[in-house]
DNA sequence: AATACTTATCGCAATATTGATATAATAGTT
DNA sequence: AACTATTATATCAATATTGCGATAAGTATT
């Protein structure tokens, strides 16, 4: 089971080095949602079994795009790409904003061990 | 209950208008993300009983940038500017690129009266 | 109706993303 | 090793988004 872009592991290693510091929030949160998108893409490209070419033909750009979309590096994210890209993979975008519980590490009891 | 932004009704108007021409959809689908996402930061900013001006000072913006995102025709959104809307806010950006089963309403039965 | 508050819209400069080509690097095959 | 296919990177022009001020328009309150 490889599912991971094997180059990169960059919300694990994210989550990691970041705690509560507020000032970091920001771009960290931002960063998230990079690596996220890219794995998004890379997964369902490498799923539908596509090159990055084959992928960049069919919404009309270049291979170089498509790799620089899969780069969990990449801060350039549009909904635009986003869709072009879902649509040519029979996928449909799905965004939310969800709220975040205030605090349930706070608690002065222990979180359950699952 | 009014959760809709009061100007507009795109997704359903959009719903309706559009079959299977395979022609329109890259723009259907694209204006219906469009859609979505405005809604998503007018319904985040309004429960949390900002105005637009409070919200844009919040993210290191103007009242007018937030007004454009929350434009349905508006076609520009990015994910770093959602990102920073739903810091501002204390949400979570979810995305994820859903499979599109082939055909549900193909088949040869009526579709169950939910 | 005047005031205060909120939102919509326009125009334009500053900035960022995209398109595209070329090239390097990696991997797999024969 | 040579060949092929794939992916990563760099650069630069073209395009698109953002920032921002000004202003119009809509709501509510007094």
């Amino acid at each position: 089971m490889m599912s991971k872009k094997p180059t990169s592991d960059g919300m694990e290693i994210l989550d990691r080095m970041i705690g509560d510091d507020t000032e970091v929030r920001e771009m960290y949160e931002q960063a998230k949602v990079n690596v996220h998108v890219a794995q998004l893409i890379y997964d369902a490209r490498t799923e539908a079994g596509l090159s990055q070419t084959a992928l960049a033909r069919m919404i009309g750009t270049t291979q170089s795009v498509i790799s620089r979309l899969e780069d969990a590096d990449y801060e350039g994210h549009s909904l635009s790409m986003l869709s072009r890209v879902a649509q040519a993979l029979d996928r449909e975008v799905k965004i939310d904003l969800v709220p975040i519980v205030p605090s349930l590490e706070d608690a002065s009891f222990p979180s359950p061990s699952v």
